[in-house]
DNA sequence: AACTATTTATAAGA
DNA sequence: TTCTTATAAATAGTT
């Protein structure tokens, strides 16, 4: 057609060949079409020029992924990337749904949009809760024991060596009573050697640490004062 | 082209459909072949029949497969579908995280694996349980204040009712005595139903005049002895 | 991009 | 299906 006949063979002359690609691509694209909408025929269509562009045509309303698909289904080449997607779709709707159900349960539990329940859902909600809230006391009296019985033993383990030393002073109080008379005057460059004094465990080393233990050196007193229930 | 123009529609007749088929498709690898021999373009085209047979052209040296995938790694880098992946992937993952956060949220609102909370955690998780409960207990008292203003409108109406039946039997004493006179022997079955007639407030009414009226024209007995709290 | 002489495709009928 | 043929459509070469 057109002014001659031309054999279908590669067109050489480089101008020539992009302008019949035009023509004959928009005519391509206009019979795959006609064909498509006159036969009901689903058709996918893929040119890329020789300059590397692509064009495509895709009967509606399929995705050219489908027909793709459909094409490996039947000529049974493998489609690595068609189970992938399956499952991610899956998972997507699956996630959607559980998002959504959480969603309402949450509102269910915060007390949020109430409009639909009956009293009886009501009922049953408060009771729901009120477990979940004698839970939580549970668990709070659990902390607090744990938190008693922590402080019960330091105490004791306090007292002990509160105990302990007292005795060792009592033992030797003459030494002690001689090493203040001797120093007299030279105490206070000594004092801040009790802020490094070992409140667990040591003995006292020597006569003149401890004849220098300032009276603020009592710090479970403070502790158990301010309890820790953090832990 | 050919002994007339047709539209550009499905063909209802299908005999005429699948002629116009077979031709046209004929006619539309022809031209995808000369096309691409012509233009040196890389052309892949797939057709499935309204019956569902399929046909394909596909360029030389290529296989269909080739085409797919420069098709699948050109709309994979630069079309839309990229963004659409990296869209999905984005939202799985958001959806993932809300799901997991909202199970959180659960699993606290019903007292599960309280292990890792503090006291202070309990502590609030407790008052806003206790919000929920409250803003439960408020609809509770809503919804029986109104299902009580539904009672207290529905016993205003009977009664209304209840005082102007009795003023129309006070009104056709006379005939009714008569009726009774007529009907002699028959009232004992009736007599009971004095005992039904109006539980609340009314006048007194006398035996009499009530004897005749028959028993199922008092339904509000039952409704006011289950009240419907779903309402 | 527009024109147009020709070729080609195809609708309808056999 | 296939062939025929009148006609519509496509397009090669030109402007």
């Amino acid at each position: 057609m057109g002014r001659g006949k031309i054999p279908i063979r590669r067109i050489e002359n480089q101008t020539t060949r992009q302008v019949t690609f035009s023509k004959r691509r928009s005519g391509l694209l206009k019979k795959t079409h006609e064909l498509s909408v006159l036969c009901d025929a689903q058709i996918g269509l893929i040119i890329f020029s020789s300059t590397g562009k692509m064009c495509q045509y895709c009967t509606e309303p399929l995705r050219m992924e489908e027909i793709i698909e459909r094409y490996q289904k039947v000529t049974g080449t493998c489609v690595p990337e068609h189970d992938a997607r399956e499952q991610i779709y899956a998972e997507i709707s699956m996630l959607r749904a559980e998002t959504h159900r959480l969603q309402l349960g949450m509102q269910r539990y915060t007390g949020e949009d109430m409009s639909s329940l009956t009293y009886e859902d009501l009922d049953n909600l408060e009771q729901e809760l009120e477990h979940s809230i004698s839970k939580i006391r549970d668990r709070k009296n659990e902390l607090l024991n744990q938190q008693m019985d922590n402080l019960r033993r330091k105490e004791r383990m306090l007292e002990d060596e509160n105990s302990s030393m007292y005795h060792w002073i009592q033992e030797n109080r003459a030494a002690i009573e001689y090493q203040q008379a001797a120093m007299e005057g030279k105490t206070v460059e000594h004092q801040q050697v009790g802020d490094h004094f070992s409140l667990y465990g040591d003995q006292p080393s020597s006569v003149l640490q401890l004849a220098t233990i300032p009276p603020h050196i009592q710090p479970y007193h403070l502790q158990l004062a301010q309890p820790n229930l953090r832990d």
